[in-house]
RNA sequence: GCGAAAGUGGCGGAAUUGGUAGACGCGCUGGAUUUAGGUUCCAGUGCCGUAAGGCGUGAGAGUUCGAGUCUCUCCUUUCGCACCA
């Protein structure tokens, strides 16, 4: 065998290996259980990034290691195709969109391939092709069939000077990114789903999936967001009434005045005649429509001169219109209780609105400081109800349910379940996205576009000037005949959110040449077992492929309730503490890294540096020590071989040392096996791989039996190690003389005999303090460990002159005497 | 602002169930070998201290025989907030 670790010439070889065995393609296969193992597709924004190396590195160990459990593995790939920056892309270079897109793909798809990644390259998808998106659209028109998609009004970030509507992402301190001007928000027309029907499903399926992260799942409940409250009715001086919806109608009789969003008709109204609130209302149509802005702004209100009507008191409280009240968000409007919510107690100082204290701490402590909050104002438990009248004396409880009831039997409210969770708005006012399969006729209105003319193929050869949309200004694509009363319509131009590619490619994959949008494949292989991406879709995507599937389970396509059963969140690649970006000038080029020390050494690291779920800083030199241990277990191998003819392992006939050593491979196997299944810790999986590598050292001379365990040992680490850096342990699996391929092979097992010891070592401790350490017999028992340990002569010496008040023996570990 | 995490040597990290803090790797120091050099191998390496020993897991408190781990308060950083993907 070659002394020299030649990476290149190893890689090429093992993957010529692969293709030309097609190692990777999968089907069907109902003799073995089935594993659908899957990363989240890139955005195809150029090439690699050191973050999808370290996502799809993850994807494949797993894979890897699951086909050699015996399971029918399937690891797709593909690209979410859509978006904004080809359309950057394109305004700056004068390139297509669809030619950008495509060329990145060939890229990016040849840096996968020198990776190694074991992909089935015939399922590959690309959102942006007709023939994916064409059941994007069909599915559209089901939903919309069955009414689970509707139009309705919603804002968006509008820009003057440039007339067009601006991502969240383009707008920069409330100002277009592009002209530096103001940005405002607009209102226009879109096309919603409504995930709402969907919402207590998703937050009750979200206790089945025990495969996921428990923080994952905390944001998605907190994200939907349930609440139980009461709507509730104020009346109005001129008549009609204003509602607003409260999880603490406990407080309602705090309640001293009625905040409504600028854009509600009553502030609308009211400014009819008040030009200093018309002028106000017009301030906060300014800036963008980010929540984020919206919620750190500064609170600003003013009256509208109207009153409403307490529904229980039948006292008047003015009407302000304050800017943190959204429209979007209930009914527009929220009754204000400053003596017991935080933000309302600030807006009531701040604009010298009364203040009523109407609970009071179960103790005596009915005090009350109006000069500033305090914590428990808000509190819900050891709370009474004051200054309600006939609701006083009461707990948060009994308080909630006699006001609600109260209200309930005037006609006043109702007892209401609230959901945080909006409407998803898939409308995009952008050209490079799916179109929305929607025709507007005059006279019969929206119509979905029907099947026997889908897809609607998003035209690509456009002239592309970055103001708006072309298809908007191409007559040729939008006027078309109605296809109910075949007079002259227009088709809608506005394209899909791209969260609607990547919210079921997942499904597409198990038979993506499928001339339907799924068959039978797709109920093989779904749920996906285990799905692995960036914590930063913890929220949207995670939460939209959710409903996806509930909604493909609905028509009859997929047969299970969640699209995926385990959950991997892989933290982010750092380079010196920060985020990597062109700005900072910190990218770290993988291709150039896989160059100089090949596509194993590249990998190793990214497993080897940290957990997967934790952020990893990337380090240079970090790679030259992988890189190291790759060639130190290649030259392990090679001196191996070199030392000729193993004899057969006699487990009787080995020594202490070997003994030791075997000792030490099978707790390794052990180890290991449990991080790469259970723990999903890959980096201390090697690390014990390398403290098996150093204890080897030991072994000595490579005589007899030295040569038996060794090659059970070796043989071990190149299964163990092969998920990781597959090429080295395919040509090093061929050089220990065999002929199969590596990854057919079965994980290495645990011989049980090996792990046993005769002897234990103890830790003394006294008063917690680590005194000295003890060997004793495997089997001694509690009595016999407590009198060598205090014999010990370190231990009399801390426990000389002291009464020792108790001995506490922790089998297997320590001793611990407390002594004063 | 709201929601979710993270914080351990010079650095990345380990400590899985409350039980020896610092595994493994990087870096550094000393030595050996070879070379023009990279390489490779051996030894050492949390901090203070000659030592005995003491101190030490963002800060502060608490529970416990025992806390990196549990509880509370605070600080810092990261992610998400619905049109970035």
């Amino acid at each position: 065998m070659d002394e020299f670790y030649d990476s290149q010439q190893i890689e090429q070889a093992a993957q010529a290996f692969w293709d030309n065995s097609s190692s990777f393609k999968v089907s069907q296969d109902n003799s073995k259980g089935k594993f659908y193992c899957l990363s989240m597709l890139p955005y195809p924004s150029g090439k690699l990034h050191i973050g999808h190396v370290r996502n799809y590195t993850i994807g494949d160990v797993i894979s890897r290691y699951q086909r050699m459990q015996g399971k029918n593995v399937l690891q797709p790939m593909g690209w979410d195709a859509f978006g904004m920056p080809a359309e950057n892309a394109a305004i700056q270079n004068n390139v297509p969109p669809a030619q950008w897109t495509f060329k990145n793909i060939d890229e990016m798809r040849s840096q996968l391939q020198r990776l190694g990644f074991a992909y089935d390259w015939d399922r590959e998808v690309a959102t942006c092709h007709p023939e994916y998106y064409r059941w994007e659209q069909w599915f559209f028109t089901r939903l919309f069939e069955k009414g689970l998609a509707y139009k309705k009004v919603a804002e968006v970030n509008w820009c003057e000077t440039d007339q067009t509507v601006l991502a969240n992402e383009q707008v920069v301190d409330g100002c277009c990114w592009r002209c530096d001007n103001p940005v405002e928000r607009r209102e226009i027309s879109q096309w919603f789903i409504k995930i709402t029907d969907y919402a207590q499903e998703l937050l009750d399926d979200l206790d089945k999936l025990d495969g996921w992260p428990e923080q994952v799942r905390t944001m998605q409940r907190n994200w939907i967001g349930r609440s139980e409250g009461v709507n509730l009715r104020f009346g109005l001086e001129d008549g009609g009434d204003l509602e607003v919806y409260t999880t603490r109608p406990d407080t309602l009789m705090g309640a001293t005045y009625v905040a409504v969003a600028a854009k509600h008709p009553i502030a609308v109204k009211a400014a009819e005649n008040n030009p200093a609130l018309a002028a106000f209302i017009d301030e906060q149509g300014q800036g963008g429509v980010a929540e984020a802005d919206m919620a750190t702004m500064e609170k600003l209100g003013m009256p509208t001169g109207a009153n409403a009507i307490h529904p229980i008191t039948g006292e008047s409280v003015p009407i302000w219109v304050a800017n943190f009240v959204l429209m979007s968000y209930g009914s527009g409007a929220v009754m204000s209780v400053p003596g017991h919510d935080e933000r309302d107690f600030e807006f009531a100082r701040k604009y010298e609105l009364p203040i009523v204290q109407v609970i009071a701490k179960n103790s005596d402590e009915h005090q009350y400081d109006t000069s500033q909050w305090s914590d428990w104002y808000a509190d819900k438990q050891d709370v009474l109800t004051i200054n309600s009248s006939q609701f006083d004396g009461l707990d948060f409880k009994a308080a909630f349910n006699a006001i609600a009831d109260h209200l309930e039997s005037e006609g006043k409210g109702e007892r209401t379940v609230n959901f945080r969770l909006r409407d998803w708005g898939v409308s995009r006012q952008r050209y490079w996205g799916a179109p929305i399969p929607i025709i507007y006729c005059d006279n019969c209105g929206a119509l979905p576009v029907p099947e026997q003319d889908l897809p609607v193929v998003l035209p690509t050869d456009v002239e592309f000037e970055g103001i708006g949309s072309p298809i908007k200004k191409m007559p040729e694509f939008y006027q078309v005949d109605c296809p109910k009363c075949g007079k002259p319509a227009t088709r809608e131009t506005d394209t899909f959110d791209t969260f609607m590619e990547s919210s079921w490619y997942y499904a597409r994959y198990c038979s993506p040449r499928a001339e339907v949008m799924l068959d039978d494949e797709a109920n093989y292989w779904t749920p996906v077992d285990q799905y692995i991406g960036g914590i930063e879709h913890a929220i949207l995507h995670l939460l939209y492929a959710r409903f996806y599937h509930k909604l493909m389970r609905d028509e009859g396509l997929v047969n299970s309730d969640e699209p995926f059963t385990r959950l991997l969140t892989q933290g982010m690649v750092l380079k010196d503490g920060s985020k990597m970006s062109k700005s900072k000038g910190n990218v770290v080029d993988p291709q150039g890294l896989i160059d100089q020390y090949g596509a194993d050494t590249v990998r190793l690291f990214s497993m080897f540096a940290a957990p997967p779920e934790q952020s990893l800083e990337w380090s240079d030199s970090g790679v030259e020590g992988a890189h190291r241990f790759i060639k130190r277990l290649w030259k392990l191998a090679a001196n191996h071989l070199a030392a000729g003819d193993v004899p057969a392992l006699d487990t009787e006939a080995l020594n202490t040392t070997q003994r030791d050593v075997r000792r030490k491979l099978h707790e390794t196997i052990a180890k290991v096996s449990d991080d790469y299944g259970r723990r999903q810790t890959f980096n201390t999986a090697i690390a014990a791989i390398m403290e098996l590598s150093n204890d080897m050292g030991k072994l000595g001379d490579r005589e007899g039996q030295d040569l038996a365990v060794e090659r059970e040992a070796i043989t071990a680490m190149v299964l163990m190690l092969a998920p990781i850096v597959p090429h080295v342990c395919h040509s090093l699996w061929q050089q220990l003389g065999n002929s199969s391929n590596i990854m057919d092979e079965s994980w290495p097992a645990t011989d049980e005999s090996a792990l046993v010891r005769d002897s234990i070592e103890l830790v003394v401790q006294v008063n917690g303090k680590v005194r000295a350490k003890l060997g004793v017999a495997a089997d001694a028992d509690k009595d016999s460990i407590e009198a060598l340990a205090k014999e010990q002569p370190n231990v009399q010496k801390f426990i000389e002159g002291a009464t020792v008040r108790k001995v506490i023996v922790v089998p297997g570990k320590l001793v611990n005497i407390v002594a004063n």
